[in-house]
DNA sequence: CGGTGGGGTCGTAAGACCCCACCGGTGCCTTACT
């Protein structure tokens, strides 16, 4: 067992001067990890983090964001919890971590693959200091004994890694990653850590308030991937858009740019597309959430040593999957969101060699996009819930009720019911004390009025990823440079057309003259409208501007309409 | 929202067509049973 590994006793990094700790920041890099040099970004969120500073670090993948909380652990006194989405990342990290044990310290994984004697020895090695690093899933932080055994070795440090699973998968898939910010309160707030590759404004601003960060330091290293060529090919009908992905994936793999993945909104796609491309001669495989874990874990290894040419998957594969030398992703149906689709084409290239990132686009394949998007809980159950909470309380159960108790008493799954709870908190009718369990909230709504307004705050949400969906569209459909575009809406302005995508190559993206100088709205304007209430403009063009409204999301609106009818009034943020 | 498959209608029969119901992504975890 390697004694615990605390900063040396002389000063405090917490209180250190700023010279001191860049100096240590800058011996740990260069000695322990065998930096050269920091990426840009990686350097500054080391500095907050160090510092006792929550901080949100947007860095590109392949920058490093590991090392910013393996410096962090090194000079702060106290262990660190890494949050983790997938089991599969926390053993990756693990052992990643176990190469520098020695002079890093030690990591460990707390999930269920693990026997519940060895997950009491890792939480115990935790307050003994033998550990220094460990890695869990947000549903484990659900467990209160997980919860009091992690707050009684003092954390130094929380980090939440790949932090937009907060916004994407908390509302609904994942529940408990909105239970985060408690859980961090109830453990004293050490230092909090959000990290993720892809995070546009308002998906940061999300973030930052789950956590319950506070006056957080917010580090963005550049978005631009220059070497990703960006193209979408268009088509009307379903079996042209087909012959199209295939045409496109064999003349590439047959020029030499391979490898590649191809993204399929639907298990069924990805079958039918790797069935295809295996019969053309390609090594070629499908890979989603519905294969059994051998299967999986086998079409990884056989991708990551080469012996692939082509990944034909849902989502399920990426996170975590890490190959320089992808050539190419190629997506059959359009992604939910320019979040998604940034981070999903942000896989190729990262050796900085040229890639290539298509869309191969059909208007009608957005629908299976808003159908996911979908999905308002029904009044009743809301109230029914609410009910149940309010019930229990009044019965006199002092302990509250779980969702355990519910799922017995509705019959319904536990993520639904989690969701609801977590939107009947929301609206204030609700308590969720540590360990999940639901109090009715003092003075809080009878349950009737409760599910309106939690139904009202959920159609909000949907709001907010239809309008995602949009903007999905929205980049499709341009005619503009696509790097401009993208670019925008992750709220970084390119001044120029790129002349790495097929508008720049075709030459509609230099057609307009751009924005009229004297327009009273600039990018970033905060604006009022009539209808949609507050909101900020994102994006110009020259005869339409896209605005991010807070409460229905993106909008596209033409500035004729909005200059004629007085649409939209700049406002004092 | 859009694609698909089952079942019915039409009525020479067989296949063409319509309508309708149903399905579609992402992962922790626990518990029961081999």
């Amino acid at each position: 067992m390697t004694p615990r590994q605390s900063a040396p006793d002389d000063d405090n990094p917490a209180g250190a001067t700023a010279s001191v700790r860049t100096r240590r920041i800058r011996e740990f890099a260069r000695d322990v990890l065998g930096f050269e040099e920091f990426r840009p970004g990686q350097e500054a969120a080391m500095q907050a983090v160090v510092s006792g500073r929550d901080t949100l670090a947007v860095l590109p993948s392949g920058a490093g964001k590991t090392a910013v909380y393996q410096v962090a652990g090194q000079l702060l006194d106290g262990p660190v919890v890494i949050v983790s989405p997938l089991i599969a990342l926390q053993r990756d990290q693990v052992e990643r971590l176990a190469e520098i044990e020695d002079r890093a310290g030690r990591a460990a994984q707390l999930n269920s693959t693990l026997s519940a004697g060895d997950q009491r020895e890792v939480l115990e090695s935790l307050q003994d200091g033998t550990v220094r690093f460990v890695f869990l899933a947000p549903e484990q932080l659900t467990k209160p004994e997980v919860v009091d055994a992690i707050s009684e070795a003092k954390p130094a440090l929380f980090v939440v890694d790949e932090a937009h699973c907060v916004s994407a998968w908390g509302h609904d898939f994942r529940p408990d990653y909105l239970r985060l910010g408690g859980v961090i309160e109830q453990l004293g707030h050490p230092t909090v850590l959000a990290l993720t590759a892809t995070a546009a404004p308002p998906v940061r601003a999300e973030i930052v308030e789950r956590l319950e960060m506070r006056d957080p330091e917010v580090v963005v290293a550049g978005f631009d991937r220059p070497e990703i060529r960006l193209e979408v090919d268009h088509y009307a009908d379903a079996h042209g858009k087909e012959q199209g992905v295939l045409d496109r994936v064999l003349a590439e793999i047959g020029e030499g740019r391979g490898p590649g993945i191809v993204y399929s909104a639907t298990r069924r796609g990805t079958e039918e597309i790797a069935t295809q491309l295996a019969d053309r001669g390609l090594r070629a495989r499908y890979y989603h959430a519905g294969l059994n874990k051998g299967d999986r874990e086998d079409t990884q290894r056989a991708w990551m040593e080469d012996e692939l040419d082509v990944v034909v998957a849902t989502t399920a594969f990426g996170m975590g999957i890490d190959k320089p030398d992808t050539r190419f992703v190629i997506h059959a149906e359009p992604a939910d969101s320019l979040d998604s689709y940034y981070q999903e084409i942000g896989r190729a290239g990262r050796d900085g060699r040229p890639a290539l990132a298509l869309l191969v686009y059909r208007q009608e394949d957005l629908g299976v996009r808003r159908f996911f998007a979908a999905g308002i809980p029904p009044e009743e159950e809301l109230k029914q819930v609410a009910g149940l909470v309010q019930a229990a309380a009044a019965a006199g159960i002092e302990d509250g009720v779980d969702v355990k108790a519910l799922r017995e008493e509705t019959g319904r799954a536990a993520t639904p019911l989690a969701r609801d709870l977590n939107l009947l908190e929301q609206v204030a009718a609700v308590v969720l004390d540590d360990d999940g369990t639901a109090h009715p909230a003092p003075e809080g709504p009878p349950p009737a009025e409760a599910a309106e307004a939690a139904r009202e705050l959920a159609e909000q949400h949907e709001r907010m990823d239809q309008s995602r969906v949009e903007m999905m569209r929205g980049y499709a459909e341009t005619r503009d440079c696509r790097r401009q575009f993208l670019l925008g809406y992750f709220g970084e302005q390119l001044d120029e057309p790129c002349g790495n995508c097929d508008n720049c190559e075709s030459g509609t993206a230099y057609e307009d003259a751009g924005p009229a100088e004297d327009t009273p709205f600039a990018v970033g304007t905060p604006v009022e409208h009539s209808e949609w209430g507050a909101g900020a403009v994102m994006r110009l063009e020259d005869d339409r501007l896209v605005v991010l409204f807070d409460e229905v999301g993106y909008k596209t609106l033409g500035l004729a309409a909005v200059t004629e009818n007085d649409l939209l009034r700049a406002r004092t943020p």
